[in-house]
Parts: structure tokens; sequence; C-alpha cells
DNA sequence: GGTGACGCTCTCCTTTAGGTGAGTATGGAT
DNA sequence: ATCCATACTCACCTAAAGGAGAGCGTCACC
């Protein structure tokens, strides 16, 4: 049972739409796989976190959360255990009192911080002209 | 009046916390800026479309839907008229029965696509290790 | 004159994200 | 005895994301 992306124009008609382009590329499961991951790992917290740990190298819970201004606790907890989860951070808990509990990257989490490396150059670099092309949208439709 | 990241333990207690690390890095208008302009192209079907339109070179409306496996008709709209605001694309409507819209990349967003290009390449390589690790971790806590 | 094509938009409605404020365990310091 | 620190977890609740299905406008066709 096929679903088409979306609800067909009106339910009875548009069966069927002339294929002009293959309706997808090459191997459907490692697509799906891979955009996932991708759903999963370019997301706005696990790219920041990321970036902090590079940047500090070994964190404690509250130390983290300072670094990430805006971010609850209860995500930061979220964004960190999906993190250890998907292999990209350690977490390593020493049993004292009160407790101590320390994240850092792995090898893996360190690639991908690497991998966005190139996204946070462009985000810097081309801030002025999203902004700019934002305004001249915004005052064409105003 | 600073908020603090979140709520302290039970609230009359650690009105401060020690500062072990400094609370930020440096510009905090910069940053936050840059954070939001992240949070926003880092978007799953920000990435994909940019992906299919980088592959294709232009798509039509429904051509980019068959494209992106999943996506709503509503979510498709939405992220193209967002990229077209933030400068990524064009649209070029055709005046014409039926309607006919033409998207394609501007410069800017195929050097985002190029700056994402490596992070879709390390999704590729570390899903198996990303996957396995995740098993893991799972049997771990089962 | 009914139907279909395209690229939407509009109205619901459900699901998810994410915030808030509190509680918990433990041992050392006061 | 009481308090405090840390790194959480839990219950609750609101706001936002996003899906489903329908409708629209216009012309060419059968």
């Amino acid at each position: 049972m096929s679903r088409l992306p979306f609800n067909e124009p009106t339910i009875q008609r548009a069966r069927r739409i002339a294929e002009t382009i293959p309706p997808a590329e090459c191997d459907p499961r490692v697509e799906a796989l891979v955009n996932d991951l991708i759903g999963r790992v370019a997301d706005k917290w696990t790219m920041i976190a990321l970036e902090v740990l590079a940047e500090h190298g070994e964190l404690r819970f509250t130390q983290f959360a300072r670094q990430m201004r805006g971010i609850s606790q209860k995500m930061l907890t979220q964004t960190l255990r999906q993190m250890e989860r998907d292999g990209m951070v350690t977490r390593t808990v020493h049993p004292v009192v009160p407790p101590r509990v320390e994240y850092r990257l792995t090898e893996l989490g360190a690639s991908l911080g690497a991998a966005f490396c190139g996204v946070w150059i462009w985000a810097e670099e081309n801030l002025a002209k999203v902004e700019a092309s934002r305004e001249a949208f915004d005052a064409k439709t105003e």
C-alpha cells in the first residue's frame, strides 16, 4: 500500500502523476536511514553541544548548562543522553557526593563536529546576506 | 534581570553558582544570531531540499514533492518559502494554466549546500557506527 | 458541461517539543 | 539537626510542529 507523498487535489482525481523524473534515486533503505540520521544529528542543540564540548574538551553538567544559553535542564539531559546513545560523547560518573559527571567527545563526535565546522563558518560568513535577503523579501510582500 | 539557564534545585538555595568557567565566550549578540541561523538552517527538510535541488538543478513543485519522501505539501510549501526568504532559492512563476513554478538554487543556497556536504558524507560513512552504538547502549540499559 | 492539471491555501486536529517547578539521594560541613 | 551541592527525574502544562483533507482558479480537453 504505497502512500503518495501527500493527498491528491481532490480525492478521486489524479490517480497517477506523470513520471517526468524517477520517484527517487537509488537505495531507498539507506537513503531513509541517512535522512533519519541527518534529522537526528542536524538538531540545533546537538550542534551547539558539539561545538562547546569541542571547545572545552571536558565539561560537567552545570558547566555545560552555562555554556548553552537558553537551554533547559531537561533539554540538556535529553540531548546529552541522545548523544551518548549515538556514540558522540562519553559520560563518566564519579561515585562521589555531591555527584560529579563528566562529558567528553568521542572520536565519532569529534568527527561530526569537524563535519559541521563548514556550516558554522558558512553561518558566520553569510549572516549578513541572509538578513539582507529577509528584509528584501519582507519589504516586497510587506 | 538575568535569567539563569534553568531553575535552581529548590527555590531559596543556590543563589549563585561558583564560576569555574566564564559564563560565555565573546560577543553575545553575534553568537545568538549565529545560533539562531544555525537553528533555522540546520533543519531536516531544508537540508534535504538543498540536496535534491543541487542534484536536479531545477524543480517544479510536484517534482520536488516526489523527491522528498514523507514530506507533506504544507511542509514543502513552508520550507520552500522560508528558503526563498533566506535567499537560498529563487521561485519563478510562469503565468500559464495550469500554473508552472520553478525553483532553483541561488549562489548562497549552493554555498550552504556545499557546507552541508561534509555532514552528508559523515552521515553516510558513520551510519553503521551510530547504529552499533545505539544497540550497545540499548542493550546496557535494556 | 464535467473533469483534470498544478500549486497552492485554509481549516481542523493530533502529536511532539519543550518549559516550569518541584523532589531525590548522599555525605560532609556548620 | 540542618543545610548545601550536584545531577538529575518526574509530573504537569502550554505552544508549536506538522499531518489530513478539502477547496480554489483557470483553461484545455473530451
